[in-house]
DNA sequence: TATTGTTATACTCTATAACTATA
DNA sequence: TATAGTTATAGAGTATAACAATA
């Protein structure tokens, strides 16, 4: 049976898959998924920050971000208050456990990394992201 | 506010939408899903296959590629009919609409792939294929 | 009137257990 | 006993409409 290797969409999916099995083997101790580690690294990165933000660099719907937000300061990691020049806005910050939490984040998505670049090699994986940055930019 | 653009499952999933959006605006009007024409390829290049050949090939679950094949059988592009080897095995070939329809899809591929090539620039395009099939095959 | 966040909801993809009929 | 196909179902991820509070 010959397979779809001209497909680049497919490829794409295969790889990720791949990704998405890594990231899990390294945080699923940590119960925490891609798109919440996104979500804690932003708003460390970006404290106060509101969550149409982070919506817009995550390229998420609001009323999936919600959710996420939701689970993420029922664990205690993050906190929300009213934003006080636009009432309207939740700013976000980590609590404390939320940045002591980040360390052990950090830990594992460098193994993540690590593993990913013994996978794949460390050329293709430095060609790959290079080469999807500006796409994905656009 | 930062983006995470070091985040390699984040990139791929933001090329694999610009790849979906490019190929469902050629093939909408054919109204074939990126798996619909992988199947309908398959059987296309190896007649009177198995569904869990397919499955195998395209890494597909048996129950979800179940009810695609039964879509393509209901509209009449693909035929079942028992192994004579094999009572158990449904061997799958296009019907001659199917064959018909193929030039068609073939033509919005051609399209599709032209599309990406001119968004992502040909070397960009060429080198990400080359780098994703190697891991994509283990 | 427009924007922030929210609720409810739906559709697709992916995943697993259990069944049937054949081998 | 193992395999091919099937059924039912559950869980993610992603999508839109409509609403309340605020700008």
């Amino acid at each position: 049976m010959s397979s779809i290797t001209s497909a680049l969409g497919f490829q794409l999916r295969m790889l990720d898959q791949l990704v998405q099995r890594s990231f899990q083997a390294h945080f699923q101790a940590l119960e925490i998924t891609p798109t919440l580690y996104a979500i804690l690294t932003l708003i460390d990165a970006n404290p106060l920050c509101r969550q149409t933000d982070l919506s817009n660099a995550l390229k998420m719907h609001q009323p999936n971000l919600v959710e996420r937000v939701g689970v993420l300061i029922d664990r205690g990691l993050i906190a929300a208050r009213a934003d006080p020049n636009d009432r309207r806005a939740n700013a976000l910050q980590l609590t404390f456990a939320g940045t002591h939490f980040m360390d052990k984040l950090n830990e594992a998505h460098d193994a993540h990394i690590a593993e990913m670049k013994s996978l794949l090699g460390a050329d293709v994986y430095d060609t790959l992201m290079a080469n999807l940055a500006a796409p994905a930019a656009g």
